[in-house]
DNA sequence: GTCTATATGGCGATAGAC
DNA sequence: GTCTATCGCCATATAGAC
């Protein structure tokens, strides 16, 4: 049974922690989001880094777990490669700020994220697993096309504020139709390049 | 003229800005890595802010000036194109913590980046209208096409940590083999996007 | 469980001697 | 120009009352 009190920090220390990163964010700035104090927060999680490590992986696994959604329907490859682009369309610009903070983590203390990593139940197989089959008729490693959509994906988002700022004329709705648009562009890029 | 001194602090600071970022270097650690003290470094510039925005705008203007090659050659287009996508590769590649830390950058304070960008003589423009013929003929805005290839080129480099622990039993050989195909991949995914 | 008050340490920045 | 010593602040973390 878990306290009102501990979600109360848990969801504040999740958006705090996406938004400013394990170096970025404050103690105090969580305790006042869960309007409650520092040593209420030292109670039930016994440290900054403690906490962090719980955060982490519950964002993580909200995106392997979005990862896998893409794969247990009764559908064509094709389909299934097409919903994956559109669910981490949807999660990423859901969560602009998720690239970033899994960038930075990644690079940050990678023994430490390589344990929290794979309690996630993480299947890096399964994934490739669905590309494997029409990237070998193209004679192209399928981790490329992973990488590739993750990067088509990721950038637009990351790179928001120069972005819309340069080409954009810093019209937040332009913009947003620039994403929405992206979908459709990844797709075609997939599709062209395997001849789906 | 500038002096040893200066130059030591400002290749020190150079290194630990683009690894740690500006909210995680040190001064101390700057000042470690150029083997004088905190003060002296304080004599030469006066604070971290002003310190991190002269480093900022250094690198930048390395990036913009990568890009700017690409363009003074009496080459077609699509080679033009093609010679961006090899230019973005090797610059990032020899400098793996650069894309990270601009993305960190870009998030982190806005408004104070606009005003570094464009004292590094970034031309927006220039390189869209590169794009700009053969996507109109697609009927695709050219911005996609350059968003697509700058994201193809950073996933790689910014996720390596993690791409190399899941996806190749951690062998840096093995990583860095995928790294140097990734040129072809994404030269065969634009020409075959854009028809050239 | 929840609070106020405080310990402890690290950081950016400065004073002042040489 | 370069150094040692130190200030002042803010962050994480803990002590101890209720």
């Amino acid at each position: 049974m878990v306290s009102s009190t501990e979600e109360k920090i848990f969801e504040a220390a999740r958006r705090v922690f996406i938004q400013k990163g394990m170096e970025g964010a404050r103690m105090q700035e969580i305790t006042n989001e869960a309007g409650i104090n520092k040593a209420l927060l030292h109670y039930y999680f016994r440290s900054k880094e403690n906490l962090f490590h719980a955060i982490f992986k519950d964002i993580f696994s909200k995106f392997i777990q979005k990862t896998r959604e893409s794969f247990h329907a009764e559908i064509s490859d094709k389909e299934k490669i097409l919903g994956l682009i559109d669910n981490y369309i949807d999660l990423i610009h859901a969560n602009p700020y998720v690239p970033q903070f899994i960038i930075n983590e990644i690079n940050r203390d990678p023994e430490v994220l390589k344990d929290l990593l794979f309690e996630t139940g993480i299947e890096p197989q399964v994934i490739l697993r669905l590309f494997t089959k029409h990237s070998q008729k193209m004679n192209i490693d399928p981790r490329h096309i992973f990488v590739s959509i993750l990067g088509m994906v990721i950038a637009p988002v990351a790179a928001r504020p120069l972005m819309q700022m340069v080409y954009f004329n810093n019209d937040p709705e332009a913009y947003n139709k620039f994403l929405e648009e992206r979908k459709n562009i990844i797709k075609q890029m997939i599709i062209k390049f395997l001849g789906l």
